[in-house]
DNA sequence: ATGCTCGGGCTTTTT
DNA sequence: GCCCGAGCAT
């Protein structure tokens, strides 16, 4: 192939299962025997899932041997080992990070730019946020010839993935980077679906192509995924806006009635799983995907209550949610502070509570930029202050909490049984109704082990929960790390966004009643690029089957008659 | 300052 | 259906 004999740069584009990743990985394995001993093949990708598949890709291709010359990274590894190793060049001084839950919350109580402070904070102490990496990396490289040969001389190849979606910092470093090496580029310009990032340039894949004059290669019609060409077919009709040439039996769309949602969507889980299981496949992977996140934690909801659906019960459904539960780790902390009221006079056990309900209010506030949660969080704050200095609470944040702070709560050492002693005083507090809601959520992580254990011994030793509000706040934000590593297998409910670059036997794509419209008109006026290339990103993650579940009526058709 | 009501909107990320 | 913010009432 000629891919493979190909001097210089290259680029290959194609759409989902065109073998993409293949050729890449075949280009880098017939470079390997040629490669001296400190030398490696360098494949960089967005997200540490797509690293996990790109792996495993690897381990079907390349023998054991061979995987060992290859180094597969995301660019926040790749860049932040850059800065780590020379850094100093940059500041003279070594690099600190600082993680997103921190920069979150600086970035919420800083009054002023915070883009330019951040900028200062990493030129004059050299402490760069995660989205600072890529920047930082690119000048280093830029400015520094010396550094270039280095990265040059270890890796004479550098795949770049998902190219379409490459940032204007990431496309800097790899441009630095392709004076001293050969870069190879994948893209599928219909799989661009981060372009609403002012720094993802919709033109990337044209001007790179000026740029590094790469070898372009077009696998358009290639499929090697043969049991989804009708999906992928069905997918690109989506795309396009066009009519089918016939119908596909492997997708199947459901209109729901208004007041069925719940239903349907937990009646086409249970449906798939029958599908799948009369092609044979008794352990499948299905996904349940939808555009927003507030959606994802709806349909989590759905699927863990009983529903009746004509004559039959549908069981709650046991499914896994890839999600960045920030939130309601900062709402179990607020449960958590209620643990400890046995230990400590009401005033305190309030003041305590209300911190804890400030914290969540500012991490709203940052996160939804909503000035209702700043100014709770301010409300919360000041309750707190008065009820530890004595003064009356005049506000309804403090007079509620320290209402039922007064009343306590009555536990009992079984760690279940007091986390719902714990929810039930909550829900007695009108102003941490939103705290409530998200503290069920609690449940998807899986940490609830952890968290029992830890409880219990806790009691043990103490009798009472006596730092709970830590550990709990410890435990889940150790657990969110690691839940981006999940194995796609059994329900997994996710944004379309997170679903890209994975696989499932098979999809279930929901659009709800009043949130996550797979169009909107408003903002992505018809023909609707940006919502069909993202329809079309989540069709294509099936193998087998696909149902779309959406509201009697909506407008417009997913795909005309 | 705080509370109530009404109208408009209801997306997306990396570690 | 539910939440945020604006505007008006207390």
């Amino acid at each position: 192939m000629s891919i493979l004999a190909a001097e210089g740069h290259l680029l290959v584009k194609g759409g989902p299962g065109a073998g993409k990743t293949t050729i890449a990985l075949l280009k880098a394995q017939a470079l390997l025997s040629t490669l001296g001993a400190a030398q490696e093949v360098l494949f960089l990708s967005f997200s540490r899932a797509a690293v996990r598949a790109v792996l495993v890709r690897c381990k079907t291709i390349l023998k054991a041997a061979e995987r060992k010359q290859i180094e597969v990274q995301t660019y926040h590894s790749f860049c932040l080992e850059l800065l780590k190793s020379h850094g100093r060049l940059l500041t003279g001084k070594p690099t600190s990070i600082r993680y997103p839950d921190e920069e979150r919350l600086q970035k919420a109580a800083f009054d002023g730019d915070w883009a330019d402070e951040a900028g200062r904070l990493a030129r004059e102490q050299a402490l760069f946020g995660f989205d600072q990496f890529a920047g930082a990396a690119a000048d280093l490289v830029e400015g520094c010839a010396a550094l270039r040969r280095l990265i040059g001389r270890k890796y004479p190849l550098i795949i770049v993935d998902e190219f379409q979606d490459t940032d204007d910092d990431q496309w800097r470093l790899v441009a630095a980077l392709s004076k001293v090496t050969t870069i190879f580029c994948l893209a599928d310009p219909d799989q661009s679906i981060f372009q609403y990032q002012s720094k993802v340039d919709p033109l990337r894949i044209e001007r790179a192509i000026a740029f590094l004059k790469p070898t372009v290669t077009d696998l358009a019609g290639d499929n090697h995924r043969s049991p989804n060409s009708g999906i992928l077919k069905f997918a690109d009709a989506v795309l396009h806006d066009t009519a089918l040439p016939k119908p596909c039996p492997e997708v199947a769309q459901i209109n729901y009635p208004p007041r069925m949602f719940s239903t349907m969507t937990h009646a086409a889980v249970i449906w798939m799983f029958g599908q799948l299981a009369k092609q044979g496949i008794e352990n499948p992977s299905i996904a349940v995907l939808c555009r927003s996140n507030a959606l994802v934690s709806d349909i989590s909801t759905i699927l863990s209550e009983e529903h009746v659906y004509k004559t039959s019960t549908l069981k709650p459904v046991g499914h896994e949610v890839v999600w960045d539960a920030e939130l309601s780790a900062a709402a179990a902390v607020v449960l958590a502070s209620i643990l400890e009221w046995p230990r400590t006079p009401p005033a305190e056990s309030a003041a305590a509570t209300m911190r804890a309900a400030a914290a969540y209010c500012r991490l709203k506030a940052a996160i939804d930029n909503t000035q209702t949660a700043k100014a709770a969080a301010k409300g919360f704050d000041e309750a707190a202050e008065a009820a530890l200095a004595g003064r009356p609470l005049r506000n309804k944040f403090g007079k509620e909490i320290s209402a039922a702070a007064a009343v306590g709560v009555g536990l009992l050492g079984d760690p279940v049984v007091d986390w719902r002693a714990a929810r039930a005083v909550l829900a007695t507090i009108p102003v941490l109704e939103d705290v409530v809601r998200q503290v069920r959520l609690v449940r998807l992580f899986r940490a609830t082990d952890a968290l029992g254990r830890g409880l219990s011994s806790m009691w043990v030793n103490t009798g009472t929960y006596q730092g709970a509000t830590i550990f709990v706040k410890k435990t889940l934000d150790q657990e969110r790390l690691m839940s981006a590593e999940l194995e796609p297998q059994g329900v997994l409910v996710m944004n379309i966004h997170k679903s890209k670059g994975k696989e499932f036997d098979g999809v279930i794509l929901v659009e709800g009643q009043f949130k996550s419209h797979f169009f909107d008109l408003a903002r992505d006026p018809p023909p609707s690029p940006h919502a069909r290339r993202l329809l079309r990103v989540a069709i294509t993650r099936a193998r087998r089957r696909v149902a779309i579940i959406r509201a009697s009526g909506t407008y417009p058709p997913l795909a005309p008659a």
